[in-house]
DNA sequence: GTCAGATTTCAAAAATCATTGAAAAACCCC
DNA sequence: GGGGTTTTTCAATGATTTTTGAAATCTGAC
């Protein structure tokens, strides 16, 4: 539209533009690898959301320099994660992709698949363990007791990770931006620690 | 000591000890490794957690049948963590080991570090690249203020993040077990999120 | 200062994980 | 239902991470 901005070219706005984007991208990517999420995985999310736009296959590709198989793969995972959807243009037979624009809602979606694909697992293998070693209570060698002691707070405290999920992740939850400001707000005495061991 | 159990002998009660402690050290090795750490030093923690007792180099290879640089480097990946401890016993050379008993002090400790190692660089990055992309008010291409928006909202979700992290998990906080607990108590109202876009 | 035991380091090997590309399948408009 | 287009799948390849084991370093008692 308007042939040049006041303080540079469109050119330089577009170098700029393309080099932070790449630098977001770069960044999500290494802190998706850090958390367990390949890194192509992750610099695809980061492409949809920092550009907003909703892009095909041959887009992403070629932005990406990486093969159309990866995009395909990449792509069904984020949409397994419902961190983005599929769209369509009129006229174009294209699939398109768009992330979610809302960093919470990305953030929840996030938390909810983890608990449920890591958390849910490891809480009911503890309880198949559990049931491996009886409690007895006389009888039980005072090992198994010890045992079971950490077996049971594991599973206490993971169990808790899981109802919070629920709570403020799930479909009906109240939002993980609300849990944040509120302990955000919360005074901080160290005192007042439910838990009898604290402050280390 | 006593000969016998009630209802089970003492081999018995031990073959079932080693079973569960072996499904334990399996799970949790899992969950490390889909969360970005290493399965061997995952499960050299594991160990140490669910066994309670400080433990030798030596010890830790036949159990887990690594090589001796396997424990070297997972026994000091789990320090500089700060989840387990060297200990030592009297008239015996080797460095011994022992994991945080606590489980919300061992979390808080994970917690603490995955800010400092992944959340806080991200952070810097976005900084940086926050830098590069003027906003000149006028004259800044529509693309540039949408890129700064986008990177302002992940910007401060993070440092949201981060700051909570400090609270709780920090080495004043209040304790993640506190934090957890008062979230649990707290009222499920889905209309009473601070953002507008909520239960999806 | 020396020595034996204990730990760390690190290059090479093994194992795991990610990526490609081409073939097959699905799709859809006429 | 044919023909072109798009997407998915998957075996083979490539890249990365993890593990090993032996050499080097460290340590503390004597």
């Amino acid at each position: 539209m308007a042939p040049a901005a006041d303080s540079m070219t469109q050119a330089e706005a577009a170098r700029l533009l393309a080099e932070a984007q790449d630098r977001f991208i770069a960044s999500w990517g290494r802190m998706g690898s850090a958390w367990g999420i390949s890194r192509t995985m992750a610099e695809v999310h980061a492409l949809l959301y920092v550009t907003g736009e909703p892009m095909n296959t041959d887009e992403i590709m070629e932005r990406l320099a990486i093969s159309r198989g990866n995009v395909s793969m990449s792509v069904r995972a984020l949409l397994d994660w419902g961190v983005i959807q599929k769209t369509h243009k009129r006229g174009d037979r294209k699939d398109y992709f768009q992330a979610e624009q809302d960093v919470w809602t990305m953030l929840r979606a996030i938390a909810r698949e983890r608990i449920k694909r890591e958390v849910d697992p490891l809480l009911q293998s503890l309880d198949e363990i559990r049931e491996l070693t009886p409690e007895t209570t006389k009888a039980t060698p005072e090992d198994l007791a010890a045992l079971n002691q950490r077996l049971d707070a594991v599973t206490e405290c993971f169990e808790l990770l899981s109802v919070l999920s629920q709570k403020f992740a799930g479909p009906t939850g109240a939002g993980l931006k609300t849990a944040a400001k509120l302990l955000a707000k919360m005074p901080t005495r160290s005192g007042g620690d439910a838990g009898g061991k604290d402050a280390s």
